[in-house]
DNA sequence: ACTATTTATGTTAGCGCTAACTGAAAGATT
DNA sequence: AATCTTTCAGTTAGCGCTAACATAAATAGT
């Protein structure tokens, strides 16, 4: 642990009481401009850290907010957490960070440790979680946000927007682009899933048939994206498009298509999900639906610390949206 | 805060002391097994969650590794530091997630607000430290460990490679290839900028000259590979090799060549740097430096934790090399 | 059977800090 | 000038846990 300096040692060299040294940090319009200089001479002399384990324990507040994604090395995720890890420290918090691998089975384990630091707030992904993981949530009694999706019945707040529709806004724009046949690359991943699932519904309704579908694991990356467009070409898929579950896959299928010398979207059109930073910048041009990732990270962040600070909020179920973005691919 | 459930419940309801809770808990070997049933069902019934920041006060270990990356957004460092977490919680540890974003300037900021936790060990992204960062670090007396570059003079661990050789190797690369021209495209990035340098530095002593430069902000996407793709042709770059300082950067300078119907690598030959896991999938596939980032942050992990259980280490300097890695594009 | 050793549990004190209260001094009000 | 109010600093106690030592019980050794 660090060298010895402690409050104490920082209050004697400053002449004053260790209470004093305290407010000097935590409180400075609490203490005399006289007093807190000289507190501010002292720590700088002694090069004082303070220690915010101690802090924390004695005024119950650690400071602390844990952050749970599915895979941080999934940029939509990345990107989130970065606007929410930076917002927080703005307001004077720091990120806990839990990974909780694709297969969700961790998510209750890493909940349990993560509780165990007594964060002050709680973000985690999707809204799906085991019975005894929202029980230790709801009794951990701190502010919740639930994000990446959306749900009626949230722990405490969520924020996303409804795959259901994000399926069948996919499937309208195929409606009405008048393509012939629909492929699915999708990943093994609850969200993803749902999207190609109502997608598929509700083009069964305009009726759509003979289905041709790919399913890659997840956390996906481009490599998944040509060995599913390898899948479904095999099975002889030579017109129409391809709706991905991740701009990633999205991104691997036109690498695949191009290999074959297929044309894009003459040949097949591709459709996306999730609007990369990268996707506008593909050839050609990715059609995608468009999510907000950091307006969910800045939500999350303002609702958190709203509840964290007992101010009312608006609403606890915050409907982020999304839009069919279309360019060069279909 | 948590509802109430503290030690002293748990052992009332046990019929034991608080000591002995602790012990099942962090030493369950040293609880004779009926007492440990006790506790572990009084555990269950009250759902007791220990207080690590109590525990951690008391015993003066936080069991948490901060980690310090410039940008989490990245894939390259989200990749270590999800095998560093990974790793780092199968020991008992968590992360403490510190984003110091790209300009470093806030490095030091961060430094400081983690101190505050007293991390057992911290990860560190580079070996380029402020003097006052420098010395916050040392003064906190935990093991430390520096990532993504080699020094010889490390602040305790340093774990990575040699930017200039890779800079050199490429050179060289390029030379054996016989490519006449060369370009580079670089982002504004400490490490990227030595890498370029020392390349041009090797390929000016084979007697090369005029060389085509673009360079770009950090962090890079794909976006910005285009646009330095662009400036490039636009200087009248037509044959030879472009190097750029990221696979993502190449993934761009690809599209705006395919995007001008430029044939690689007949036309114009791409390498890129980190070997990330897209660039096999690229069409063309990628030629590029690769780095085995995982085992940057598994060797990061093992060293902190063999200096934070006081075990020797066989080396403070632990250089992984890289390679060069032709695909495709070359 | 008696001591030496090991194992299992308990007692005490304190990690470094802040909440809550107390008291003194300075300023405002009449 | 007497009282009220505000500002500032200090005292006390305790947050929930574990290290270190102390003690009691069980086991082993002769």
């Amino acid at each position: 642990m660090k060298g010895d300096v402690t409050l104490d040692v920082v209050a004697k060299i400053a002449g004053v009481s260790a209470i004093t040294v305290s407010r000097a940090i935590n409180k400075p319009e609490k203490v005399a401009p006289k007093t807190l200089e000289k507190v501010n001479r002292a720590i700088v002399k002694t090069g004082y850290v303070p220690n915010l384990l101690a802090g924390a324990l004695a005024s119950r507040s650690s400071k602390l907010i844990a952050a749970i994604v599915p895979s941080i090395a999934n940029l939509l995720y990345a990107e989130t957490i970065r606007l929410f890890s930076n917002r927080c420290r703005e307001a004077g918090y720091q990120v806990l960070l839990g990974d909780s691998g694709y297969p969700e089975v961790l998510e209750e384990e890493l909940v349990a440790a993560i509780l165990t630091r007594r964060p002050d707030g709680i973000l985690l992904t999707g809204v799906d979680h085991s019975p005894a993981c929202r029980n230790l949530l709801l009794s951990a009694n701190i502010p919740i946000v639930e994000t990446w999706d959306i749900t009626p019945a949230p722990l405490d707040i969520v924020v996303g927007f409804n795959h259901v529709k994000v399926g069948q806004t996919v499937a309208s724009f195929i409606k009405k682009k008048g393509y012939k046949r629909v492929a699915f690359v999708t990943a093994d991943d609850t969200r993803g899933v749902l999207r190609r699932k109502s997608a598929q519904q509700a083009l069964e309704e305009y009726g759509y048939k003979d289905f041709f579908t790919a399913s890659v694991p997840a956390p996906t990356h481009m490599g998944y994206g040509r060995s599913g467009a390898q899948v479904i070409l095999d099975q002889g898929f030579r017109h129409g498009v391809i709706f991905c579950s991740s701009d990633t896959l999205a991104q691997g299928v036109i690498a695949e298509l191009q290999a074959r010398s297929l044309k894009i979207p003459k040949d097949i059109a591709v459709i996306g999900f999730g609007d990369q930073i990268f996707s506008p910048y593909l050839h050609p041009p990715l059609t995608t639906v468009h999510i907000d990732r950091e307006r969910i990270g800045r939500e999350a962040v303002e609702a958190l610390l709203a509840r964290i600070s007992n101010q009312p909020i608006k609403t606890n179920i915050i409907d982020i949206g999304f839009s069919m973005l279309e360019r060069g691919s279909t």
